[in-house]
DNA sequence: AATGAATGAGTGTTCATTCAT
DNA sequence: GATGAATGAACACTCATTCAT
């Protein structure tokens, strides 16, 4: 009983000391102390430190991507859509700030590295404006910069709190990082015309 | 007079070099290489790799920040500055795409010690929202949390660059991100009314 | 009954596996896997690692110095002790060339441990030599001489055969093998004389 | 001055230590204490272990064949070159057993890697007999089962100075070890007439 | 009896840093 | 001043062995 979730408990703290310190920053050494394993139990788990980083990646990633697609369905029009992507995005930093970190720091050795074929939060924000686009809800833009817009304006301000630039939760800000989001891709737009 | 460039060199070696695999992702060893220089000569200019990293870092992050603060002492009204201020990330971003990776990378490492007396980029975009607030041409704001979504529209728009989901030169987009960074200040205040 | 041969499998596994990477250079996870057991199931039979191999060898070098023995008891002569001999060593690397080869390379880590009392098949060799000597068949030689250049001809042979530098079975080689062996010992006592 | 021939020192400690432990059971620390440098240097003379294991060997054995050849090439008449062959080992084994003893145990690993181009000791004997046989000085054998004869009497004589169960030098074995190689070789012979 | 998760000491290797030349 | 050999403390990873189940 004692031992029930090991491998949860490695990835915790791996999340957490990868956040603060990066993948390449932190030792295996210090994953299993802070997990209370030993060192070698965690390569029962994953083959390699970097197959660790990797799965804790994409795992999270991915999930993201296929959470902003359920969004993307279940929504209709464009402002709801992307108000509850937002809120989404804020939900999570809020539940799991480390991992929100770790994601934000990590992409740029993982991003690379994931699949032409998989579904990124990217490709379903992407997504998004395009179906907007082509309903005529907003003016025609390149979907993947008015995508670059949306996600600069709350990745951002997630970094602002990260650095303790700006304080409290991200949840109370959805709505007005909405608001900012669609305002940005409208003027986007607007020179295109 | 030989050897006037040696440094530079290094910088410039590390700079891409960091650019690409990240501060702890690079040895000594491949920098001094890249330089065309000895590993030993590399310490008679830096104390240590964090020194250099660091070096480069503040360098380029604070020079930034005091060109965004010339920008903001010569433009007048708030369109006009961050119109200036768009257009300078972009001909950095365009003039050294590396330089341009390396600080967003090397940024969760060491932006923490930056010192808080220090103008950097992220003051003076917030100073120029602030001046705007005052001045009546924005809505009030927190002026941190716009500068937040000022920088995000074009920082991650650099990011969609870097991993190749834009193509060709940023400059071209400073106009059409300036109008998108001012719509989402603009935005932002609507909701604090 | 099931597991009847559990045992037996453990042991074909690291004669194999042994004989092709060298007893340091397989781990004991690569034997029971090939064997199809469990890794703690190896150590209900062996106490370590190393105690597996000293069983390994010691049980097949003793059993060859004991079927030597035998020959020599069973058979009258020089020349039919050793061609009987010679054939026992060729149908041995015929029937198992796995296990030749084991004992051949183990023999410079285990060959040590083997007690002094111990029935070798040098100490077979070696006796039957002394035996020709005595009986005045073969011209006084050292008979420990003697057998390094008897055992040195067929196991040189077999050698060859493991690495491919000689084709086929090993016994269609017994009768030149003796032959040689037989001159090969002639020939070092002339010196002596 | 003091660490001149850092590398033949190391080179010396490897063949001691590699000669009496095997490779894999020594230590990369070990080396490098016997031969009094710190780990870290080791490597740069060597890429690896395995590196310096190889580079070791392969420098004796085909070295080894390179004399024999000469030797070959020097001396008329089988019995006059196998002579000088058989003191050259001889004298290789009185020189520096270590290297001897090194050379039987680590070849189950590394001949494998031998080029097939090139001139190795085992070439050079079968040549040798080849040579014999065309020149009609001994009966038609197949020249690699005679090279197996000569080198199992040699090596395998060897092989119990090692063990200890010979005493002294070889080289003094140099002269009836000759002919009983001879006539090894001419027994071989005989059957396949 | 058998399993396989867990351990922890040990391995080969890298690398930032120093220093004699 | 510059070099590059040398250091030694890390590091990721392996593996023989143990033990709760």
């Amino acid at each position: 009983m004692r031992s029930m979730g090991a491998k949860v408990k490695v990835e915790r703290a791996a999340i957490e000391l990868f956040a603060a310190g990066g993948v390449d920053g932190v030792s295996i050494g210090e994953v299993a102390a802070r997990a209370g394993v030993s060192q070698g139990a965690l390569y029962r788990h994953y083959r390699s430190k970097e197959a660790l980083a990797w799965s804790l990646f994409a795992t999270a990633y991915l999930r993201m991507g296929a959470e902003l697609g359920e969004i993307r369905g279940r929504q209709c029009g464009f402002a709801a859509r992307v108000g509850a992507m937002v809120e989404h995005f804020c939900a999570l930093y809020d539940r799991d700030p480390a991992l929100f970190r770790f994601m934000l720091i990590a992409q740029h050795d993982l991003l690379p590295r994931v699949g032409p074929d998989q579904r990124t939060p990217v490709d379903e924000v992407t997504q998004t404006v395009e179906d907007a686009v082509r309903a005529g809800e907003v003016a025609s833009v390149n979907p993947l910069a008015a995508a670059a817009a949306i996600l600069g304006v709350i990745l951002q301000t997630a970094v602002f709190h990260i650095y303790g630039r700006l304080p409290g939760a991200l949840s109370p800000r959805a709505a007005s990082l909405t608001r900012a989001a669609i305002a940005a891709v409208g003027a986007l737009g607007q020179g295109e015309a």
